[in-house]
DNA sequence: CGGTTGTTTGAGGACGTTCAAGTACTGTGG
DNA sequence: CCACAGTACTTGAACGTCCTCAAACAACCG
């Protein structure tokens, strides 16, 4: 393994706390591959044969159901592990994963990884952690698809996305619109919709930057239930 | 700790697999409690101070966002533990949790939970898989939510609870429909419509029972997008 | 019982989708 | 460099699902 996956390899919750020996342990045969926008990491339905770890790039989880199109469920970054759960529990994936932006992962044997959660307590711990990580952005997820309209969840992912927690912020957000639309629960069509009603909360777009004006004033948007505005008195509740 | 509860406590994903003298360890100084219908375990916001672990009965975990009614993110049953996340992470609840049906319930001090996850090794593994179940319950409902109408929801929820994977089966099902439509991210009026639209497709609701005819049918129903026989045969015992 | 709460049904309306067209963006070859 | 095709995104209009509001009905409980 090359030294800056070795120190990507540290980045991960998964492994940042594992001695280096347990460390060796579990990658014992794994190996790293680069990948392009568009591969396919996995297929729901199959069988994990080796446990993905995320050292650079992004990929997309992506469920489909019969007669629909496939929906992105998650996005997940350098640091993340795909998918624990099914490979912990032995059974088929429920999702897909596609690499969304050029990917370094390590792919590690699904037999070996198991059998260190069973006898390595600092990994079971770490994987523990991880779980409940992502546990709670699926929880944040949910909540957010039964609660809120299809605007204010856009102003609550760009919120919980943008690099700053208030004031204003102009950054990269290279997320194909379309993919976002089915991770936001919607089409294409309303998100861009969406986007354009919150211009006038001052969230401009320009290709694949976003600019945030008043992270405080789009906060105090979504939290009112879209009824603040410069003058628009439309009610609009989320689905309650 | 009474004897029966001891064998409920068996049940559970987390101490199923357990040693008796890790079991003892991690249950030093825990309580039980029982809990009528009604009782708020814990509320979003607030620090997690016990792990609660379900011996019997039903709680629903729900989630609220400013200016919004709560909404049910999931059900819990016997085994489960809540909210293992918060208490691992130590960080404030996302969600509040409410009795739906008298439980009893084990608490088990969170300090001293952590502790244990950090060193007992066949815990730490239960709370992996533990996690991993609820993490594919979670993945499956966001699919739902994301790809399914009202009423394929509901036919899905139903056939994931119903006690039989096919043919036709008759069972209680306690679920306040007022609960059991935040759930499904609707509102008790489309459940109610939803159950009407179901009945051409087998569906009978009495009370607090409800009859699945044809298992496979219904199933047939959410598969094919919900386009098949608006009418159908009255009755054909089997396949449709 | 009557009051309260929960469920069902109906009518109307809002949000989001679908369908369709137009516009911007990307990469390729002339 | 520009023409061009292909794709993605945006905008518009019509529709449908689901929500809101309101009332009737049923069930529960003191």
């Amino acid at each position: 393994m090359r030294e800056e996956d070795r120190a990507l390899l540290r980045q991960s919750i998964l492994f940042r706390d594992l001695p280096a020996d347990g460390l060796a342990r579990v990658c014992e045969n794994a190996f790293m591959q680069t990948l392009p926008k568009g591969a396919l990491l996995f297929e729901q339905g199959t069988m994990p044969e080796v446990l993905h770890v995320i050292l650079s790039g992004r990929v997309a989880l992506m469920g489909e159901l019969p007669e629909e199109a496939a929906a992105v469920v998650e996005f997940f970054n350098a640091g993340d592990a795909l998918i624990v759960p099914a490979v912990v529990l032995d059974l088929e994936y429920l999702l897909s994963a596609q690499v969304v932006a050029e990917a370094r992962i390590l792919m590690i044997q699904v037999a070996l990884f198991r059998h260190c959660l069973n006898t390595d307590i600092a990994l079971a711990a770490a994987a523990t952690r991880l779980l409940s990580v992502h546990w709670r952005r699926l929880i944040e997820q949910i909540k957010h698809l039964k609660l809120l309209s299809a605007t204010r969840r856009l102003a609550a992912y760009l919120l919980g996305n943008a690099p700053m927690e208030s004031g204003s912020a102009r950054f990269r957000f290279t997320e194909e619109r379309r993919l976002l639309a089915t991770r936001l629960g919607m089409t294409p069509e309303s998100l861009s919709r969406a986007f354009a009603r919150l211009r006038e909360q001052g969230v401009a777009t320009e290709g694949a930057w976003i600019e945030i004006r008043d992270a405080a004033r789009l906060r105090a948007y979504v939290d009112s239930g879209g009824t603040v505005s410069p003058e628009a008195p439309a009610k609009s509740p989320g689905r309650a």
